[in-house]
Order: structure tokens, then C-alpha cells, then sequence
DNA sequence: CGCCAGATTGACT
DNA sequence: GTCAATCTGGCGG
């Protein structure tokens, strides 16, 4: 489960995050969350993300208008790190769009792979499939905070980053709407690992 | 500066 | 299924 493969160690570059949020979604999965927290490693396999887009998605915080730091920062530098904060939980999301619009990737759920004893003290869970299986979750078994907030994740100089995982084929990855999203396009923008048993469980009526 | 909705979670009826 | 907890950004006053 945790297998890496050849190039593990090396933050993906920041061109991956220069396309469709969508695309970018669909291929982090598998890829792997690198945090150093006071010298250890803490990682975890991402099996579940979202896309969200500019202006014209009435999910974005883009949503009408670029005023605020998040809906710039949507249309800013890509390979950044935006961290949000919602009902008391830190949502991780990194930056990815083309050049003319804006958007990012949700992450919303990860398969914990190394630093399991830390991420168990941190959190009090010792369930590997609890310890990270939603938005709000992973940020805190990772120690993620608003300090991210507008850094890179195609560096490891700022201790958080995404490097080469795992590979997933296609025919294992399945799609959904949007979770918690109260005005969803009508497209399919929520992607995870079939049947990978870290994906977030609640709240998904579509499945 | 106060108000409120929101990309959530976990505990309880 | 329902609900409270209690945080941040955006907006109105």
C-alpha cells in the first residue's frame, strides 16, 4: 500500500498544477502528501480530490468576482498551497489552472502511509481508515494549518509538498458530485480510489 | 466592527 | 437523521 515508485523523494513540478483543475484532480490520486513535522515524515496516499474552478463555478470562492485573498489567490500562482478555514476545520486545497481561468484542487482524503505512531498522537485516533478520510481530517492528522497558506507544494523547502505515489490505472477511479457543495455544477467534479477504504464515507449521496 | 454563511465533524435523539 | 460547535473571509454599517 505504501510502495513508491522511482523518483519518490522529489516534489512533483509546478507544471503539473498549470491545467485543468479537473485533470489535476483525477491524477493526484495516488500521488502522496509529504509533510515534515518536527523531522518526521508524515505522508499519506491522496485517494480522494475535488476540482473547483473561477469565476463561473457558484462553488468557487472566485465565485463572482475576485475580491478577497482566496478568490485571488485561485487565480494566482499555480502549485500554491490555499488553505481555507471552514466550521473550525482546515481545507487544503493546491492551485491548478490554465492560463485563463482560475481553480484548484480539493483535497479531500488520504490513505495514511508514513508517521502513523505522530499522526495517531495528534489526532487520538489509531485507526489508519479514520485517521485522515476526509477534508477536515487530514489537515489535522498532518498538522496543516493557515500558515500553508500561499506556499508551494512543488518545493519541500516549506516542509509540505506532493511527490511521485503510487500508480493508479484508470478503470479504478470513480466519480461523484461535489460534497457539502450547496450550488454544484452539473457536472462530475469529486474523484476517488474505488473502493479504497480511506475515502471519505459521510456525507456523499452519490456514490 | 458585528453579522452570517460555509468545500465539516462527531455526538446525540 | 439531526444538531451544535465556534472559525474565517466577505460584506454592510
Amino acid at each position: 500500500m505504501c510502495r513508491s515508485l522511482s523518483g519518490a523523494g522529489n516534489a512533483i513540478g509546478k507544471d503539473f498544477y498549470h491545467r485543468d483543475p479537473a485533470m489535476v484532480a483525477i491524477e493526484l490520486l495516488g500521488q502522496k502528501l509529504v509533510r515534515v513535522y518536527k523531522g518526521t515524515r508524515l505522508s499519506g496516499i491522496i485517494v480522494e480530490t475535488e476540482a473547483y474552478y473561477g469565476k463561473w463555478d457558484p462553488a468557487s470562492r472566485a465565485y463572482k468576482g475576485l475580491k478577497g485573498d482566496l478568490a485571488r489567490t485561485l487565480y494566482g500562482e499555480v502549485g500554491y498551497a490555499l488553505v481555507y478555514g471552514v466550521h473550525r476545520q482546515w481545507l487544503l486545497n493546491v492551485v491548478a489552472h490554465p492560463d485563463n481561468d482560475g481553480g484548484a484542487v480539493l483535497i479531500r482524503a488520504l490513505e495514511p502511509c508514513e508517521g502513523l505512531e505522530v499522526m495517531t498522537s495528534i489526532t487520538g485516533t489509531s485507526n489508519i481508515y479514520l485517521l485522515a478520510n476526509g477534508p477536515g481530517k487530514l489537515t489535522r492528522a498532518l498538522m496543516v494549518n493557515k500558515s500553508f497558506h500561499k506556499k508551494p507544494v512543488y518545493t519541500t523547502e516549506h516542509g509540505l509538498w506532493i511527490e511521485e505515489g503510487m500508480r493508479v490505472s484508470p478503470s479504478e477511479i470513480a466519480r461523484s458530485n461535489r460534497v457539502g457543495v450547496s450550488k454544484d455544477l452539473p457536472q462530475e467534479l469529486r474523484f476517488y480510489i474505488n473502493g479504497n477504504p480511506c475515502v471519505s464515507k459521510r456525507r456523499p449521496l452519490t456514490n
